[in-house]
Order: structure tokens, then C-alpha cells, then sequence
DNA sequence: TAAGTATATTAGCATATACTGATATACTGT
DNA sequence: ACAGTATATCAGTATATGCTAATATACTTA
């Protein structure tokens, strides 16, 4: 994929209030910022009060994305941010854009 | 306007190839950068070879999210990245979303 | 294996968005 | 004032997006 369109395919995936929302309580709730650790798909859907389905829909855009991932656990599955996918995030940022925006 | 909402807007206004690479472009013409310094609505959409009209539509929503500012010049309007719009986008990232955004 | 739970995917609908073409507004020079 | 140029806005259209409801898949436990 083109550097411009990985950027707008990221920009896009934080362009939805419930999005960054979910990004917002999974950053919060990352290991080492609060014992509770990555979050499982119904616990997300509670806390943003949507359905199960809508916010699977949005991890899926979140991951394809690169700024979460999932790792199964037993029948559930823990979703945290991706470092390495917040890593190339901001180096296409910097890159494409400039250092002034991140 | 909400935090999140504030948010959102500058991502959407990101989350547009035709936008991003008017970003750019405006990164690079920056004075200091490129001798040219800043741009004319006709330079861009020439650049971007697209229509004045979609160009202008464009710079409307980068403007409105505070990414870009227009000066007038004459009857030319100059466009330039905001570093003041760019300073709040970074100071909300980093309080919303957390280090790992920027 | 069967039932129950967790998550993912699909179809369909309502709304948002990006574009084109036409028109309006702002400015300059004669 | 008038013609010409630069930019902004509007109406209409095609496509994209976010949601719900229903269904499919994955896993666990009895």
C-alpha cells in the first residue's frame, strides 16, 4: 500500500468517536497503567455502552489499521494497543507529514 | 466542542488522501523549508490535479479543524500549515490517547 | 456430543462524504 | 463601473460508513 494511503487508512480508523474511545480505554488500561490489564470484547462493549457487534466491527478496523491487536485467551479475546503498529504510526507521520505532527 | 469530538474532527480531516497530500504539500512549501512559502488555492489544486472547487471544499475542513489558515493576499488566499492548530492537535492527542499517539 | 458463552461476520438501512458543475463573492486593473 | 481573475459556496449524485438484527464460528464445560 502507498505511504498516503496507510496514513488516511490510520487517520480513518481514529475518525469515529466510539473508535477513540475504545482507544482511549484500552491505553488506559494497558499493563503497568492498571492491573486489569487488555480488555475482552464484551468488557469493551459495557464500558462504551454499544453492542458486542458494533464494537467487534470497530476492532476489526483498528486492527487492520495496526493500532490494536488481539490475543486469544481461552474462549475470550484480550485486545490491547500494538506498539509496534503505534511505532510505525508515528515514523509514516513524521515521514509523510513533517515533524509538527507528531 | 468535547475533547473526543475535537478529536475526531482533526482525524477526519486527515483521513482523506486528496487532504493528506495537501498537507504535504503545504509541510513542504513551508517558509524555511522551500523558498516558495506558502500557497495559493490554483497552485494547489494544480499540484493536486484536482478541481478549485474540491480543493477549496478541502481547505475548508482542514481550516475548520484548525490544521491550516488562510491569508489573504491581493485577491490570492495563501494557505500554510497552523502551528498553533498543530500544537492543540498534539497536546489533545497526548491527553486523550496518551504518549503513544505522539 | 450437546448446550452455553464469546466473538466474528453478514445483510440491510440511514446518514455522511467527496466529487462535479454551476453560481456567488471578493479583489484588481482599466 | 466593468471585465477579468481568484476563491467560496451550493445542489446533486455516487460511494462509503456506522449501526442493528440475525447468523456463523470458536471455545468451554457438563
Amino acid at each position: 500500500m502507498d505511504e498516503i494511503e496507510k496514513l488516511v487508512e490510520i487517520f480513518k480508523a481514529l475518525s469515529d468517536p466510539t473508535r477513540l474511545r475504545l482507544v482511549k480505554l484500552l491505553n488506559d488500561c494497558q499493563p503497568g497503567v492498571c492491573k486489569g490489564g487488555p480488555l475482552c470484547v464484551n468488557a469493551l462493549a459495557h464500558q462504551l455502552a454499544v453492542t458486542q457487534s458494533a464494537v467487534s466491527q470497530h476492532l476489526r478496523i483498528l486492527r487492520q489499521a495496526g493500532l490494536v491487536r488481539g490475543a486469544r485467551n481461552g474462549a475470550f479475546m484480550h485486545y490491547s494497543l500494538d506498539p509496534d503498529g503505534l511505532n510505525k504510526y508515528r515514523d509514516a507521520i513524521r515521514e509523510t507529514l513533517g515533524e509538527e505532527f507528531v
